[in-house]
DNA sequence: ATGAAAGCGCTAACAA
DNA sequence: TTGTTAGCGCTTTCAT
């Protein structure tokens, strides 16, 4: 058997040409003739040859790897990020280096080892990134770009969905539908997803007149399925009920379900529970969540397009997409009569029949809306 | 501002010394006096020097990176599977390159960009690997492990967990429990895993007696919920109905459940159900599913340790690592007196009651029951 | 313990 | 179009 990884060395001298002339053989659009390169393939294929990706990039000064660093890889949301992630950024010719801050890890303590690999560009969609660290990304040239969240303060280009303008229709439709008394599953404290789903949430009622500070209980779902189960349970047992759910996420709105009908409750007769997400369970019939979708194709486009097209040409302004989120209907919320519905999303057009329905096929007949989105340049 | 990214004679102009010397003092237990390491460290701090990972692997010939291919990263157990993978790779110091086989697309077009990065090894858990690219992998020397699949007449190293056991556990149990007629949803016929697990009930269920061909009606579920809905939809409308299904993955199962609630049936009263995979759904209280478990700790942890090992030390003894899987028992089907499941599992102990109940915290909770495994070298 | 020098496999500038 | 040459940033002999 040969030597294990033939070099371009090696096949110049089987093909009798300079070894310059392999690696413009194997260089799309390079000044090379049919001839010549049909005597290097040739003589590549013969003793196994293949450029080495890694030599390559030392001399042009680009790996063609981006680093994606994710934190939450627990959640539906993040790995459905990840695989269309993937998917698209090989469509662009690039590699993805996966780091994943382990629980109760470091960002920070991350970083450094992606950044030695040289990375085109770093996708971030984990905890926080200190400004310590963004500078760093910064001074070395390496373009980054926040994954479904912002972080105040860091001057870091970013890629969310309308967490706030999302919460705030929810708020909306509720309030509209005669809902008066609220449930809150928040998520974490300290995320600007969580935060601005719970503004908008507050805001959305606060500005209708609902005494939010009364009206609301706050629960802690951990974003899980247990524990918004557990915090649900618990408030069905004592005191006043809510007529009303918001999960800040899907997966906790599907605890709320389960909790609700474990206390013999009808979902939505009894009590309107509505997600953020649209993970796949939500479509599943035992569910039937109502929901906002967070685009996430589009997300990720977004996200692609900005890291490819900073690494061709940094810029310092600081750019922030937001995509608008889209309002899936299904049966698990009592809601306004479609025509008024309409009226407080803002137009967009309604194509369903009001009456809660099994979601086989929630894309296309599910009633939705969108939220205002923006772009910030 | 200074140039983008220092190197180390940078730092070794600014320290003083040599460039060799700030080489040393960035490998552990390299021959340098502490006082040289201070000034070198110093000065590599105060520039922000980093070493470059890539320059580095050139003339070591280890770039530390895994290379990992999946191609079903819709599916639960993968993702799962990828978020262990990543972290148990990170903790022994390598780095994931993540490859995504598109839809429709092909493995062996893609492991040539995989070796082009020079790999350390390749984990793959995507469609079938041609043993042309085996043969390609281990004239190169780069280490390759299956993951949760085998390819017949490929001699690669592969690690699964026992899908013939456990499915041929399901059988007996059902059988046992007196179910007698039965359906059984596959997922694809060319994935190791869907064959093995097919073979498994077919053959647990005829080695009871049971004429197979005769009381099983098979399905295709696409490996898909909706997939699986719709077939049981339509084996429950017409002809005699089972009072079995086995499910060849949990979101299959969830699917069944959910066609047989909207076909006016109680589960496990009117019809057993039983999964495969136990992903976190399983648990939740809608569904409280009847499962197996594969135990992804356990199947990350061989195959970590196999393509570790490969790459210090090559072997051409192909490895095949099979996990057991673990019976876990919820709500979903009817089952035999506890004691006579022990006696047919095989004597694992069982320590709760065989009432179904809402399955917040299975797995302290459920009933358990290992299949066999055993490891081949 | 340290520095000088060689070279990993490749691309890019230059000359021919 | 082609070959020659000079590195990319690093580790690793080999002297000292």
């Amino acid at each position: 058997m040969r030597s294990r990884r033939p070099s371009a060395i090696e096949v110049a001298r089987l093909a009798g040409v300079s070894q310059s002339a392999v690696s413009r053989a194997f260089t799309p659009g390079a000044s090379i003739s049919p001839a010549t390169r049909a005597k290097v393939m040739s003589a590549a294929e013969q003793i196994g040859y293949m450029p080495n990706a890694i030599a390559r990039s030392m001399i042009t000064r680009r790996t063609n790897i981006i680093g994606v660093v994710l934190g939450n890889l627990e959640y539906q949301f993040y790995q459905q990020a990840l695989r269309v992630l993937s998917l698209r950024l090989q469509e662009a010719g690039r590699q993805v280096l996966l780091f994943t801050v382990p629980p109760g890890g470091d960002l920070d303590a991350l970083l450094p080892q992606v950044l030695q690999y040289q990375v085109d560009g770093v996708i971030i969609g984990a905890a926080t990134l200190s400004s310590d660290m963004a500078a760093e990304c910064e001074r070395r040239g390496t373009p980054v770009v926040l994954f479904n969240r912002t972080v105040p303060g860091v001057p870091a280009h970013s890629v969310t969905s309308d967490n706030y303008g999302g919460a705030r229709l929810v708020a909306t439709l509720l309030v509209r539908a005669g809902h008066r008394r609220f449930g809150f599953i928040a998520g974490h404290r300290d995320t600007s997803t969580g935060i601005n789903r719970e503004r908008g949430f507050y805001e959305g009622l606060t500005a209708l007149g609902i005494d939010a500070a009364a009206q609301v209980v706050r629960m802690d779902g951990r974003y899980s399925y247990d524990g918004a189960r557990e915090a649900v349970l618990q408030l069905l047992s004592d005191g006043p009920r809510p007529d009303a759910i918001f999960g800040a996420n899907d997966m906790m709105a599907m605890g709320a379900i389960d909790a609700a009908r474990e206390a013999g409750l009808r979902v939505p007769d009894d009590l309107s529970v509505i997600g953020f997400d649209d993970t796949p369970q939500s479509a599943w019939t035992a569910y039937a969540l109502t929901t906002l979708r967070q685009p996430i194709e589009e997300l990720v486009e977004a996200t692609v397009d900005l890291i490819l097209g900073l690494h061709e040409q940094p810029s310092n302004r600081r750019t922030i997409v937001e995509v608008p989120v889209l309002f899936v209907e299904r049966g698990s919320a009592r809601l306004p009569r479609p025509e008024e519905a309409v009226a407080i999303a803002g137009g967009a057009r309604s194509d369903a029949a009001p009456v809660p329905e099994p979601a086989a096929k929630p894309a296309r007949k599910a009633e939705r809306r969108r939220s205002r989105g923006r772009k910030v340049a």
